[in-house]
DNA sequence: AACTAAAACTAATAATCATTAGTTTTTTGC
DNA sequence: GCAAAAAACTAATGATTATTAGTTTTAGTT
């Protein structure tokens, strides 16, 4: 009869994720993750050393996947189009796999202390980067349309970066429909002909 | 008499639009506002009743100009795929004309008193459904590539919705070059060929 | 100069909330 | 069963902050 009990910490990550999200860090309060877990707030303190380390480890684990990820198909031996299209595959599984922990991870990051704010910016800086020289290589080799290369980068990510508050609202669509999507959208445009 | 509390009043909410753009509602706090404008928190109640109602204002009116102008858009008799191009240039120049508010209306309703939220509400939707309706006129007119008309809608909002951010951190684009790479990058996508 | 109202100031209020202290209950290993 | 550790509770603490109260200064009008 015994299920899988997720550990205590493991509940209060869920329930602080989920509320993180919906209200933000400072619209949270840990009386509020206290009661979705069942618990008193200060109880919380048995399980965790600070509100702040709910956000560093939700966010930080997700960023370091996300670049763990992105070296993966940077280094990989595919032409600069493939990569392109693993990088599509890659917003969309992470989104899909905790769309809470990606929302904190673009909106939240701002409340993370110093020393973790550095780590974020320097990961996601690379991110952007391997991003950006992928693109250009697309381009170099004439596959894609020569263009401000930041400008094409920002509409890309504006898009990928988005769709975790799409699954939200739409949580019908899986994986292959919002790749496919995303990839005709993103590579082909809109105009018929 | 009457034109000094105005200036004064709009200096106030200049202030506190950069403000809550750069840390949030809740992040800034009125002695914030108050020492940018050069005097003391609570001598803010000379000119404005809460703080609440700085950002209404803000936002608000930045919602009603955008639903004014859609309206217009929608109500000519131009052709679908042309409103269409007037909706990327809406979104650019409302944007480069306030970034500020642009941001705080994307980004902070959440705060606004259930009153306002719930009309903000109706703004945006009915912003929402007119943009759906114009891409929905475009697929049967066979303009644009037959497609989940709502991810649609997510893929070009996502990118308009985001260039207040593109703005801030590259202020040298002007707003034809923003109409220009953003028609082709919608319209065309990125495929060469 | 004197009156008035706007607009500033300082000090107090009250709410929220993260965190700590101290205590009691529950669980666990034997 | 039982000691000890884990995990819960209640009750402070202290910081922040929107807002109000009461007072003084500033500036415009007569």
């Amino acid at each position: 009869m015994e299920e899988r009990i997720r550990s205590r910490k493991q509940q209060i990550l869920h329930e602080a994720a989920r509320l993180f999200h919906k209200n933000g860090y400072r619209g949270t309060s840990l009386q509020q993750i206290a009661e979705k877990v069942g618990m008193e707030g200060p109880s919380l303190y048995n399980h965790i050393s600070s509100k702040n380390e709910l956000l560093t480890i939700l966010l930080m684990s997700n960023a370091r996947k996300f670049d763990e990820r992105m070296r993966d198909i940077y280094a990989s031996s595919l032409d600069a189009l493939s990569k392109l299209e693993h990088l599509i595959s890659l917003h969309v599984e992470l989104t899909l796999e905790d769309p809470d922990a990606m929302a904190l991870m673009l909106n939240e990051w701002t409340h993370l202390d110093e020393a973790d704010k550095t780590e974020y910016l320097q990961l996601r800086d690379r991110y952007e980067k391997s991003f950006r020289s992928i693109l250009q290589e697309s381009m170099d080799n004439g596959k894609i349309h020569t263009m401000d290369t930041n400008f094409l980068l920002f509409m890309i990510l504006s898009t990928l970066r988005s769709l975790y508050a799409w699954c939200a609202r739409y949580p019908e669509y899986n994986r292959v429909e919002l790749e496919n999507y995303l990839k005709r959208g993103i590579m082909q445009g809109i105009l018929a002909g």
